[in-house]
DNA sequence: TTCGACACAAATAT
DNA sequence: GATATTTGTGTCGA
């Protein structure tokens, strides 16, 4: 069974039959997006989507196509296009090379890259659920489909006074893959042909194309990503680039020569550092990462959905500043027995008391401010967590009810912009304690389906997973004021700090795709374009996962097939990521064996806890 | 305080 | 185990 028959979904009509088809009548919540709510008309470098014409790529056709589509092969990309004079429009070749998966750092020390401490090595920053900006319909426009972004950060970044913190001179790297849902097609058919509904017109799809910005919180500046060379400081230091992406990708399942329908940038760094870095008496600044998709037509290209990350932090210095200062930047405490864990991103025990509690007012309302004027975020876990993730789901508890935590059991706090609970009735959990993890990664299983309204159900109102907020706050004039651009609006959430009952459907890393977690948090004040919510993800090991985006290069940028780091770097990233995946389990040295044992004795009092 | 550049060294791959 | 590669980060000057 090939990768495309094993994914493939006998998927159902997400939109029940309509009046309004066809013809196909924009959805209500399309028509009823407030404007300052929406991120549309797209605007990149001042043009809008309407008249912007990305760069022309070319349609992938084959299984190599992620390869092929190597932004190290420039033959794939077309800058002839006369309008593609966008920053981004930089058709220097891009490098992919070895995978680590370091996604924690250690402190000043240097940390060593496969020490995962015992915890997930993927580990990142949330992404928010998928913002779709158009309407897309089937060929016959009688089926509306939904668009939805998987995103995660793979490496880089780590919790720091839960924030999540990376530094500007670091690497790191975010994947991607998105659905579409409502097709009657096979989710994972090569092309699924769907039309797009611009200002009443509609055009035909050729491809979609994948990209990465990133911008100040609560703020439209943008902020510069670069991306490396493994050569860094001596090569080519360029911008990423939208890269093709085909639909039904699977973020924890990307298999060799299969990865048209996953995108990978790696070696990116912020061109600038966060303001205000740790300063006491300053607000501190943040920044998004936004990972859009896009819609190639004949009349142009648009940015056709979003996903946001998590406010982040980018530190501008060395570890070495911030670990001299880590009064100035805990607030909350850490736990004494590492006190270098605030660079570590594994949860930190802490009191009921780490941060001022959200007024009541807040939960399950969209948060004061302009941040509205964004995509709330919903602190989703992301796609691949670790216990981190798991704990995110497991907050729900079964019943859809704030789970009533043992009181000697802290809970890592993390913080999350201003959530949207929305009152729409089809949110949903996909949760089912019985159901078997296969069953997810069998997506075509029709089951799938029934599951969506089983046991836990809406989030909304008080009863909602995030209802348990704490807000932060502000150390400056704006105390008291989330507007200041670049601010976050400082809402917490508390975690308990790892994963329990790894086969219940909300702490299993098998239902931690968006897609299984979104259903239970819509944005736009619970509105999707539409409430098609079908779920096309899984989990697999990350041994699984195979970034092959590089192509080997010559010097002077040709191909270089025989003897070429690059294909060093293709096969170390695949030993990198066995070997990554094999530490998870086995920590080897004395700190991660120790937090490991902490992980295990808490998963094991939880259960006794349970019990009673 | 941030950023760019250089350099060193650790981690990792071959 | 040696070597090469990649990457984290310390330092310094602008």
């Amino acid at each position: 069974m090939n990768i495309e028959e094993k994914w493939s979904i006998q998927q159902q009509p997400q939109v029940p039959p309509s009046p309004h088809h066809p013809p196909p009548v924009m959805s209500p919540q399309m028509n009823s997006m407030p404007t300052d709510n929406f991120m549309q008309p797209f605007s990149y470098d001042g043009q809008t989507a309407h008249q912007q014409i990305f760069v022309s790529m070319p349609p992938q056709t084959s299984s190599a196509a992620r390869q092929a589509n190597s932004p190290n092969n420039n033959a794939n990309i077309n800058t002839s296009n006369p309008n593609t004079d966008r920053k981004v429009m930089d058709s220097r070749p891009a490098f992919t090379t070895t995978f680590h998966a370091t996604p924690f750092q250690t402190g000043a020390a240097r940390k060593r890259r496969t020490d995962v401490l015992g915890f997930a090595q993927d580990a990142g920053p949330f992404f928010s659920p998928t913002q779709q900006h158009y309407n897309i319909y089937s060929m016959d426009r009688s089926l509306s489909y939904k668009l939805r972004i998987n995103s995660k950060v793979d490496r880089g970044f780590f919790l720091a006074d839960n924030d999540w913190t990376c530094y500007r001179r670091n690497y790191f790297q975010i994947s991607s893959a998105f659905s579409i849902s409502g097709a009657t097609h096979n989710i994972n058919e090569a092309d699924i042909p769907c039309l797009i509904e611009v200002d009443g017109q509609f055009h035909a799809i050729n491809q979609f194309l994948l990209g990465i910005t990133a911008r100040v919180s609560n703020s439209d500046k943008k902020i510069e990503l670069v991306q490396h060379t493994p050569k860094r400081d001596k090569g080519p230091q360029m911008v990423p680039v939208p890269k093709a992406i085909r639909a039904g990708g699977n973020l924890s399942l990307s298999s060799v020569g299969s990865n048209s329908n996953i995108v990978t940038f790696e070696r990116i760094q912020f061109k600038t550092a966060t303001a205000n870095n740790g300063k006491r008496r300053a607000a501190q600044q943040y920044y998004v990462v936004m990972v859009d998709l896009y819609a190639q037509t004949e009349s142009g290209e648009y940015r056709i959905a979003t996903s946001t990350s998590a406010p982040l932090v980018v530190r501008g210095r060395s570890p070495g500043h911030y670990a001299d200062n880590h009064d100035r930047y805990n607030p909350m405490g850490m736990n004494p027995a590492f006190p270098n864990d605030r660079h570590m991103g594994f949860p930190h025990p802490q009191g009921p008391n780490g941060a001022p509690m959200m007024p009541p007012d807040f939960n399950g309302a969209p948060f004061p401010g302009p941040y509205s004027q964004y995509q709330p975020f919903s602190g989703y876990p992301p796609v691949n967590g670790g216990p981190i993730r798991n704990d995110a789901l497991l907050m729900m508890g079964s019943n859809g009810q704030p789970p009533q935590f043992h009181p000697q059991h802290p809970h890592q706090q993390y913080m999350v912009q201003g959530v949207t609970d929305g009152d729409n009735p089809n949110q949903e959990m996909y949760s089912n304690a019985n159901m078997d993890p296969s069953i997810v990664n069998s997506s075509h299983d029709p089951k799938l389906h029934e599951m969506h309204m089983d046991g836990v159900t809406s989030t909304s109102g008080p009863h909602s997973a995030f209802s348990n907020f704490e807000s932060r706050q502000i150390p400056t004039s704006v105390a008291g004021s989330n507007s200041t651009p670049g601010s976050k609006p400082f809402m917490k959430i508390e975690i308990p700090q790892s994963s329990e009952l790894p086969e219940h459907p909300l702490t299993s890393p098998a239902y931690h795709s968006q897609e299984y977690v979104e259903g239970f948090h819509m944005y736009n004040n619970g509105n999707h374009a539409n409430n098609a919510s079908a779920h096309h993800g899984g989990y697999h090991s990350d041994s699984e996962q195979h970034n092959m985006n590089g192509r080997p290069t010559r010097p002077d940028g040709s191909l270089d097939h025989n003897h070429s780091p690059q294909l060093k770097a293709d096969k170390s990233e695949h030993n990198s990521k066995l070997s990554a995946n094999k530490n998870i389990t086995t920590p080897t040295t004395e700190l991660g064996k120790n937090l490991s044992q902490l992980n295990m004795n808490y998963r094991m009092s939880k259960m006794e806890d349970d019990k009673l």
